[in-house]
DNA sequence: TCACCTATTTTGATTAGTCAAAATAAATCT
DNA sequence: AGATTTATTTTGACTAATCAAAATAGGTGA
């Protein structure tokens, strides 16, 4: 079986080719799981000899069928271990994030089915991030983002990304967590400024940058 | 932190010392952990230049106050994660040894403390085995076991030490779970065999070496 | 085209944990 | 006591994962 380390590399090239046509460059993976690149690369060749990848010399690394499977495995039971801890354990859904990243390489699919029957086979963790089934099928959805969206229209937050805890607790403060109804009532792109409206509470402004965190969908 | 192969040999050193007087043998803590002895006395030294334990050369291997710490706190997050799996994953008592071994590295105190409250706070598992408390204190009290109690006195399992799955199914396959009652009909020390009976059910037949990993109390 | 900057890859070392097999100490058995 | 068996320790080697620093390949800009 693969090691957690190996699950990790995995598990961050997926999430970093959604951006990019799937290849992600060395220096992104290695800043990503806070090594030096030479030790992403040496890591890139042993995935592509396992067939987990493939290396593309000196362009990046792309995951194969079969690495795609193991990354999907561990991003289910990282948001279905996050899932539990905020509903089951009643933790603050802003702190999961980490302990999540630990226990996802030590749970069975024995336990992880029945975490999962126990919540109800949820669709989407606390941050709204989609979670793959057990045939690893993950919803690709694309949203738009509160720098993105249509101004003035009713929305609703679907999903927070960015796992940082300084992040979500802003976005907490803010309530800015997935179900809030909000209203973008200004966009500066010189300033780099969203200004939004909730439906309860006062106006709030953020950055472009943050506020392209935040995934909106056409609003109830 | 202590590596999770640390937290193995400190956690079983603990169990191996309660047989002896604290003082285990390097061969039963080498075939315990399935490694080759060499590797035992490697590791053990190394647990000794980090005060965790006292290695006494060719006698064998003693934790320290701060070795054994580590080890009841890894104990306790064994036996309330064991605690877990049954109560609210509902899964079977004889199969969730293997599981907690894995995820007793992997879990912080924040979510153990989550899962303590969740459980009640619950003083044994459920093999019958005393949970340390967040202090690290460990219930000792000395039971008799079906190989050394009374003839004919009313009983009451209260702990199955012996974690093998093949064990544990036999026990629950003969009723012999902590909380049955029971009482010993005979024992023959040169057959080696024990015979009881259950309030409820046909007599039954045991080795004395298994007898002895089944653990009772003077029953209600 | 040539020089330079940047990302990537190589190379050489290091640490944790392990095994195989040789060396040694202790215990046991005539 | 002397010889043999058994447990333990040592030694040398290996794998996975990592870093530091040197080497290299690709552009970019003049």
């Amino acid at each position: 079986m693969a090691t957690s380390t190996v699950e990790n590399y995995l598990k961050q090239i997926l999430l970093l080719s959604a951006d990019s046509d799937g290849l992600v460059p060395m220096g992104a993976l290695a800043s990503a799981l806070t090594v030096v690149p030479g030790t992403a690369t040496t890591m890139v060749k042993a995935l592509a000899t396992d067939g987990l990848a493939e290396h593309h010399l000196r362009h990046g690394v792309r995951l194969t069928p079969a690495g795609r499977r193991v990354a999907l495995g561990v991003l289910r039971r990282h948001r279905l271990i996050e899932t539990f801890l905020v509903d089951v354990l009643k933790m603050d859904w802003t702190e999961v994030h980490a302990e999540a990243e630990l226990l996802e390489h030590a749970i069975s699919e024995a336990v992880l089915d029945r975490l999962d029957a126990l919540l109800g086979h949820p669709v989407a963790d606390p941050h709204g991030d989609p979670i793959p089934t057990r045939l690893g099928k993950l919803d690709s959805q694309v949203y738009a983002t509160l720098a993105t969206c249509g101004v003035a229209q009713p929305l609703r937050v679907v999903r927070v990304t960015e796992q940082s805890g300084e992040f979500l607790q802003f976005a907490e403060q803010n309530g800015l967590r997935p179900g809030t109804r909000v209203r973008v009532t200004g966009r500066n792109l010189v300033a780099g400024l969203v200004t939004l409206k909730k439906s309860s509470g006062r106006p709030l402004a953020l950055s472009l940058a943050a506020a392209g965190n935040i995934l909106v969908a056409p609003g109830r």
